[in-house]
Order: structure tokens, then sequence, then C-alpha cells
DNA sequence: CTCTGTGCAAACTCTTTGCACTACC
DNA sequence: GGTAGTGCAAAGAGTTTGCACAGAG
């Protein structure tokens, strides 16, 4: 499922959280919803720093144990295209990412190279997933 | 220049420290031979835990600041497919990799897909450079 | 001899863990 | 009410930094 960057209502992430089996805890809703308002590729710092306004008792501890949840059950993805922090994304379907080495901002890159990658085997070795990390300068910062 | 597993003399590694224009000392004429005597993709650990027997006096520290001067002047690759870690690897030319889930082991992986993306663009955005990490399990642990 | 490289220890960042308390269901 | 989730603080891993000493050119 990809949620876009419109406005998700609180009924709708109850229901994918109960769907997935997950407790729905005040945290929980709150971690998922910044996520999908965003639509962005957030850091567990981030996501913190974004739901302590409206939920002041929180702690950066629970929102990783709140995103090493959601991974487990497909709800988000972890990537790692800066080499020192992992950023999360709702979006679990394949797709890969490009950074912007001026504007440090991360865009979803939809390739055709790697449609069916998956399950197939490369020299041998069977291929589970694959993650493409693009570096370069992004649209905006190239015409500026 | 890709240096194979095949023992590299100490010349050798003289000279290519000397024509990068790098300060030749004990301590960096060992980490590149590890890493040329490997072929493998290892962590700043191991290297140190490599190095440590020829010469005792080595620190951990020291190892990270030589693998940035040589990551600086080209003569290493820095890798994070495993999102805790860096590897490193004398291999510098365009080319992606496989991890094992079972061993653990990384594997270079050369594939045409990404042939001449470099320097293109996607969705608007220039490629500088690109990173594939394939995941799941090797050749070898197919077998068992 | 000078200036850069090194070892050491301490600091720093991101992430995980242990434990008593809290709050879902 | 029982079990799982949480906050806090402390620990852990990987990496970087500051400084006095050592060694390359």
């Amino acid at each position: 499922m990809v949620i876009d960057s419109i406005p998700i209502s609180m009924e709708k992430i109850l229901q994918i959280l109960k769907e997935k089996g997950i407790r729905v805890t005040h945290q929980r809703l709150a971690v998922y919803k910044v996520l999908c308002k965003e639509n962005n590729h957030l850091t567990a710092e981030e996501i913190y720093e974004q739901i302590k306004p409206d939920n002041p008792v929180v702690s950066l501890a629970t929102v990783y144990t709140i995103l090493d949840i959601f991974k487990g059950k497909g709800l988000v993805n972890e990537i790692r295209i800066h080499f020192d922090k992992s950023c999360f994304e709702t979006r679990v379907d394949q797709h890969h990412h490009f950074s912007c080495k001026q504007c440090g901002l991360i865009f979803d890159v939809d390739m055709k190279f790697c449609q069916g990658l998956k399950n197939k085997e490369v020299q041998g070795h069977a291929i589970e997933s694959m993650q493409g990390y693009f570096y370069g300068t992004c649209r905006r910062c190239r015409k500026s």
C-alpha cells in the first residue's frame, strides 16, 4: 500500500495497524501519521521531533522500538542512503532512492532496470531484495 | 585499477601510494596490503585485527584516518551494504554488491543494467554515482 | 629539522537494552 | 487484571577528535 502526501485520517491508520495485528497506542499512531503526512524519508530523530509537540511525553527509544515493529510487520521500509543514519518511509514496494548532495533531500526512484530482478539470480546468488542508491544533484538544485 | 587476490609486492604498493601523493608509512602500507591480499570487503576493525600481528603498535583510529585518506585519493571504495558498519575495498570502478544473509560474505556484482547510468539523469536528477546492494543467499550457501 | 602521521583516550552519534511504571484490550 | 508498551537512563557499537610524541622526507 502506498500512501501519498495527502492527509490520512486517524481512522485509516487505526485500521491499518489493527489489520497488521499491531497493538494501538498513542505513540504508534503518531509515528505512522508523521511518516504518512510527510511522505518523506525521515530519521528516527526527525520523527521524534515532529511528534513531540503533540505528544510531549515521548521517548526516542520508543520511536526506535515502534519503527522496528513496523518494519517487521512490513508497514515501513528502512533505507540507508546516508551512511550515518537510517531513514524510514511508508512506501514498501520495490523502488530505489536518489540523494541530493546539495540539499540532502531523498527522492524515490522508479526504474525499469531492476524490475523482475527479485527472486532471480546474479552470478549464482539468489536475490531476495535489492536497494539502488543514486547520488548527485537533484532537479531543483540543478536549476540554481 | 583492480588488484586481484594474487599477492601484491611491497614495491608495487609503494609506487601506488607515491603516485597518488600519499606519504608512505608502515601503517599505510600495511592497510593497503591487507585490502589487496584479501580482495575482500573488510571493515576498519577487521583491517586493524589483520595488521596487528605484523605491527603490534597500531591503533584503530589510525586505520580510520588512513582509510579516509585513501578514499579521498580514490584508492579505496567504501560500501555500506550492512547497515551497521562500513566495508572497504580496493576495487574502485563501477560495480555493485551482493550480501549473503546466511554466511554474511559480500560478493562483487557486475551488471549491465546500470552501465551508462553515471552522468545520466533519472526523473530530472543528475546522477554522479550509484550503489546497488543485493541481498539473498549466495551460491555456496544455496548448495547446503 | 620540520611538518605530517600516529597512538591513546576521550568524545560523539546513532541505536539498543534493562527495568520499573503505564495503559491497552 | 494481565500482558505488552513506554520512558528514562545507561550501555553499546562504530567512528571521530584533540593532543603530545614519533617518524618520514
